[in-house]
DNA sequence: CGGGCTTACGGTGTGCGTAAATATC
DNA sequence: GATATTTACGCACACCGTAAGCCCG
């Protein structure tokens, strides 16, 4: 499991329907959905129904889906803090 | 920037050598160096002080470090979560 | 010289894109 | 038949391992 998978996912879950959320990602839409299949392999869990128009969170899809997105908001922070104490170079 | 880094990075930061944390983790130094080393031009840091006899933490090293440890913890715990709900699938 | 990190250099696996297939309406 | 996701297929990039290079004791 990678941050791309649950960037992946969350890009899905908002937009719930793959063409618009692979735009939004500048992917297509065919890694995208390999992508999401990987991570319910790994999870052993379905996040998604593909049910007729549109895509639906399933129950355990919502959970992961909260606690994806706090995972790639603290990467995005700890992203933002090293470069913030980019100047705090060891005084040696 | 993808767990896999910050996975390597948590390993030379505890063993303090590059060969050990290699071992450790089941890849050769090279491709560890080179993942260390993507990480701190991505962040713009330096995060491991290679000096003589060893490698030391940065300051900032210490501060990646301590968010690195939490991610990978809450990755873990996703994965953990999402199992452990595999049995209660949508019940449609 | 010896231990340990880095650079060089190929090889391979994994993700990507285009195109075809499938499905549901 | 149109829209949307998935499968097929080939390619390219990035990670990996082996081997050579450096650096400091």
């Amino acid at each position: 499991m990678e941050l791309r998978h649950l960037r992946y996912f969350i890009a899905v879950a908002e937009e719930l329907n793959f063409s618009r959320a692979a735009e939004r990602l500048h992917v297509s839409q065919p890694p995208l959905s390999r992508q999401i299949r990987s991570l319910e392999a790994e999870l052993k869990v379905k996040l998604l129904d593909r049910n007729t128009q549109g895509v639906r969170l399933t129950r355990v899809g919502h959970a992961v889906l909260a606690r994806s997105r706090k995972l790639v908001r603290d990467a995005e922070s700890l992203r933002a803090e090293a470069r913030r104490n980019r100047e705090y170079r060891d005084p040696k």
